[in-house]
RNA sequence: GGAGCCGUACCCAAGUGGUUAAGGGAGAGGUCUGCAAAACCUCUAUUCAGCGGUUCGAUCCCGCUCGGCUCCUCCA
């Protein structure tokens, strides 16, 4: 499998570290609020590698974390915890709020059909081993202790923001705020592994430096080395994470170990949404907490579409490119989907068993070029068999199977009555009559069809 | 200021240095139907933002221009 390595910036063939086995761990959500749809295209896509690498025969140990913990709005501190903001906003304790917005990440997740990964972990019980990894930087000479916090130096680590290939020296000629703050810090770029002296702060915990609380990347380090090991095999996140988080977390885990931390990297791209104020058509950008493009899950079923539908559109663009989300592509999505779903008639196009085996190998191949899912969706609806689609639903998780079902379940008493009632009238050729009763059964979500057979009523499906 | 990405039909979106530029949605026509719906069949880009260059040949490689996006600051 050839999977995009953003180390190498290139596609490289996957290779796991035990034969058999692939260890993942995929940044989670920060629970202070809901997850919009954007957050959870990240999630999506990750699940079709999960799924992915376990249709190529992979056993997969999936690692995720919830960041429960509050971040600052910067390291350079001054801005407002997202958490107590939250908290303030819904008259919560900080705790609770957390817990409300698991949860609700969690149903979204099920809503997506997206599957749990072998291990949650919060940010909150894992202070301990947060505080460790501290402990060994600081023992080995890459971390620093200032009144405020304690720091990773990053003028120690050679590689640093080798990943993002960045210009730190451009950096410090920019005029960016993280550059620009440097107080007690040694370097421009050097981050928080440990808060001191915040007393506001509703979460704290005592450690060797006084009582405090951890900064963010350090969560994804000693979560990821305690479940998957010092090297681990697979590392996602979203494609905005490659600058700051994920560099940090290279730095503090290899300085830590010494040893490699992650061997690939994979990133997904956002989800892209028209703006508001709208001069230009074709100026879009992504969507974000903070501004009045948020959607989540909960406003997608308002407006009457059915949470895989939001996912076959994620299918039909590739990971690594930007997808441009409207009302009306979900619209087409939905359309599409309900296609995949609906019963085909006649013989599968794929009897020959032979045909049928070179059309699995193409569909798997399109996966296995670094998830390339519009591609295979693309070649699912051509070859159009049945067989096919439902075999690769266990990478693409539209939950054919269980919708096929629904449509044959035996109709309801009240429907077979206005069938019956309905039949009579037809025969007795009272159109007007019929017409009405066909309203009715179709309002009460079903298909009607008069064809050569007589009359056909399913459950109308999306 | 620095780094990088993208621009394929009405919409979304794969793809390739050279035989017919996937697929989905929408649209058009047809089969079926009392009429519909669904399903099925057929059709819909001589062309891949524009202009140059490399090449026997470029949508795909290079350069420039225009347009859009992201990151450098919490962020999927």
């Amino acid at each position: 499998m050839q999977l995009y390595n953003t180390l190498a910036r290139s596609k490289q063939e996957f290779v796991p570290i035990v034969p058999g086995k692939v260890g993942i761990y995929c940044c989670g959500p920060t629970v202070y609020n809901f997850a919009h749809i954007g957050n959870l295209r990240t999630y999506i896509f990750e699940d079709i590698l999960r799924r992915t690498l376990r249709f190529s025969g992979l056993e997969v140990r999936h690692v995720m974390n919830i960041t429960d913990v509050g971040h600052l709005e910067s390291d350079a501190d001054e801005g407002e915890d997202k958490m107590e903001k939250g908290a303030r906003r819904e008259g919560l304790s900080v705790w609770d709020l957390a817990r409300k917005y698991e949860a609700a990440w969690l149903a979204d997740m099920t809503a997506l059909n997206i599957e749990r990964p072998e291990v949650i972990c919060r940010a909150t019980e894992h202070v301990a081993e947060m505080i460790a990894l501290t402990e060994r930087l600081v023992e080995r000479g890459f971390a620093y202790a200032a009144p405020g916090a304690v720091y990773f130096d990053t003028s120690r680590f050679g590689s640093y923001a080798e990943l993002a290939r960045l210009d730190l020296s451009g950096m410090q000629a920019g005029a960016g705020g993280r550059v620009g703050v440097v107080g007690e810090k040694r370097h421009p770029n050097d981050f928080v592994l440990w808060f001191l002296d915040r007393p506001k702060h509703l979460m704290q915990w005592d450690s060797p430096w006084g009582r405090g609380y951890p900064g963010w990347h350090v969560e994804c380090s000693a979560m990821s080395m305690k479940y998957l090991g010092e090297t681990f095999d697979i590392h996602c996140g979203g494609i905005d994470h490659i600058p700051v988080h994920h560099t940090n977390e290279i730095a503090q885990s290899e300085a830590a170990t010494g040893k490699p931390f992650v061997r690939y990297w994979l990133h997904g791209e956002f989800l892209i949404i028209g703006k508001q104020d709208a001069d230009d058509d074709d100026a879009y950008t992504k969507m974000s907490k903070s501004s009045d493009n948020f959607i989540t899950v909960s406003v997608v079923k308002e407006r009457g579409f059915d949470p895989l539908s939001y996912r076959f559109l994620c299918l039909m663009a590739h990971y690594r490119s930007e997808l441009k989300f409207t009302w009306e592509n979900l619209e087409s999505a939905q359309q599409g989907l309900r296609r995949v779903y609906a019963q085909r008639s006649g013989p599968d196009p794929l009897e020959n068993d032979s045909a049928y085996e070179d059309a699995r190998g193409e569909v798997a191949r399109a996966l296995y070029d670094d998830l390339n899912t519009p591609n295979a969706v693309g070649l699912l609806s051509r070859y159009g068999s049945d067989r096919l689609w439902q075999e690769f639903d266990a990478v693409l998780g539209l939950g054919i199977a269980q919708r096929r079902l629904e449509r044959e379940e035996p109709l309801p008493e009240e429907i077979t009555q206005l069938i019956a009632a309905r039949n009579e009238a037809r025969k007795a050729k009272e159109w007007a009559k019929s017409d009405a009763l066909r309203d009715e059964i179709i309002s009460k979500g079903y298909e009607v069809g008069d064809g050569p057979q007589g009359t056909t009523v399913k459950p109308r499906i999306l």
